[in-house]
DNA sequence: CGCGGGGTTGAAAATGATCAAACGGCGTGG
DNA sequence: CCACGCCGTTTGATCATTTTCAACCCCGCG
């Protein structure tokens, strides 16, 4: 893991990841007297950002680049992804569960934003724009959650697959799908082992319903016929 | 389902759930000038309360008795527990997820507190202790949900059933622990089904690592032997 | 006494995991 | 430049787990 630099453009005093995060709307930065400290981080597939410190956690990251992965871990070794972080998500380490181990991990080249706000922890705690913010953050993580839930509950193997595949795509705005991602990291999210998804993947080939230039890359020619084979909506980016 | 009457106490102004949320912090009632509309819920087993309007939903139930479920159901009927509501325990519509439909169903007869908060919205959109508390809630739910995710991505059968178990014992203080629910409620909540719940229970029974008095009561001998055979700490309620 | 709603149990079928082998791309070192 | 080895992927055969379907039991209630 690297630290990369980041240049304030002169108007706005938003960091390259930052204008990024005024996209989707992060929040923090329409904040009065905030003193943030921001850091580029450059993580290499593998990577993990621990969680230190429970209690006042107020560190947060915002993806710029690349797919992470919120991770809890078992103490045979099981992992479980609980939740994918794309480009413009916000995790903070607050976010995760407490017990067993949990983090950030890299699943491909990341580039993150690191926001550390805990300088102004007296400040924030009465400062209605930063708690509706954190509370925004949270809400939107929970109705994920919950969504997971149910798909790792009650949808057969080919199911999760195939919603997978058409959330990934709901997300990428035009062109081929890029799955920045392992099978193994695919199948720890959905709760399965990376060779089901492999041969799932190649039924799912077979049947025409998304078409692969290569492993990694794939185009979905009709979304709604996916749609059509799945009990449940595909949640786009929900705003 | 019927409305039962909430009789607020002299002194403190605190209605019998209140009391009973107050122990466990629901915070809303440190909230200055808040014109809060509450009314007594009672629910029959199988009533379910909808989760209308999205948006600005400034409408809370705090459990006061009975177990309750947050639910998930599919176009085609499959039903997903995603959370279970005990005494004590918050839900607010927002918390829920949007896609599909979603409801709180009372798996036992329950008693709600219902508190509307929505006449005071403007005030409370800046409220810091306000935005605290929902902060809070949501936090705790999402934490829980984390923790449900990788349970039904990465246990068994077996380890589910178990870990449920441990879990609803936590919660209960002493004496043997009461289930207020089916064993298809179990089911839709740890991701199986009817028979297989049955099924394991029966192994569980017969191994002696729970005692059980009916089918739906039970005692554990030893909660550090079930701890030993499970891969993740038994969270208790987690303040 | 019969009925109905859980709950339990069994046998068969389906689903997914595990073990094992082989493939392909890619970077490194000879 | 090529050979080698590594890593991730694919595929097959087999095994374990879980579901499905069905029967039966228990108990409370009309």
């Amino acid at each position: 893991m690297n630290f990369i630099p980041i240049e304030t453009e002169s108007g706005t005093g938003l960091c390259p990841a930052c204008q990024n995060c005024a996209l989707t709307g992060c929040g923090f930065h329409d904040l009065d007297g905030v003193a943030a400290h921001q850091r580029g981080l450059a993580l290499d597939r593998g990577d993990r950002l621990e969680c230190r410190g429970r209690g006042a956690c107020l560190q947060f990251w915002v993806i710029v680049d690349g797919t992470a992965a919120t991770c809890v871990a078992f103490e045979d070794g099981r992992r479980q992804i609980v939740g994918l972080e794309g480009p413009g998500d916000i995790v903070c380490a607050l976010m995760a569960g407490s017990g067993t181990q949990n983090w950030l991990e890299a699943l491909s080249d990341c580039r993150i934003c690191e926001i550390d706000l805990s300088q102004s922890a007296g400040h924030l705690r009465h400062d209605p724009g930063f708690l509706g913010a954190t509370f925004a953050v949270a809400h939107r993580r929970l109705t994920q959650a919950q969504a997971h839930i149910s798909t790792l509950g009650r949808l057969d193997s080919r199911e999760r697959v195939l919603l997978f595949l058409a959330q990934m795509a709901a997300r990428t705005s035009k062109g081929p799908v890029t799955l920045h991602m392992s099978r193994e990291d695919i199948a720890d999210y959905l709760g399965l082992n990376a060779e089901t998804v492999s041969r799932i993947l190649s039924r799912i080939k077979k049947s025409g319903l998304v078409k692969f230039l290569s492993p990694t890359e794939y185009v979905v020619p009709d979304m709604a016929e996916i749609a059509r084979r799945l009990p449940v909506p595909i949640e786009e980016t929900h705003a």
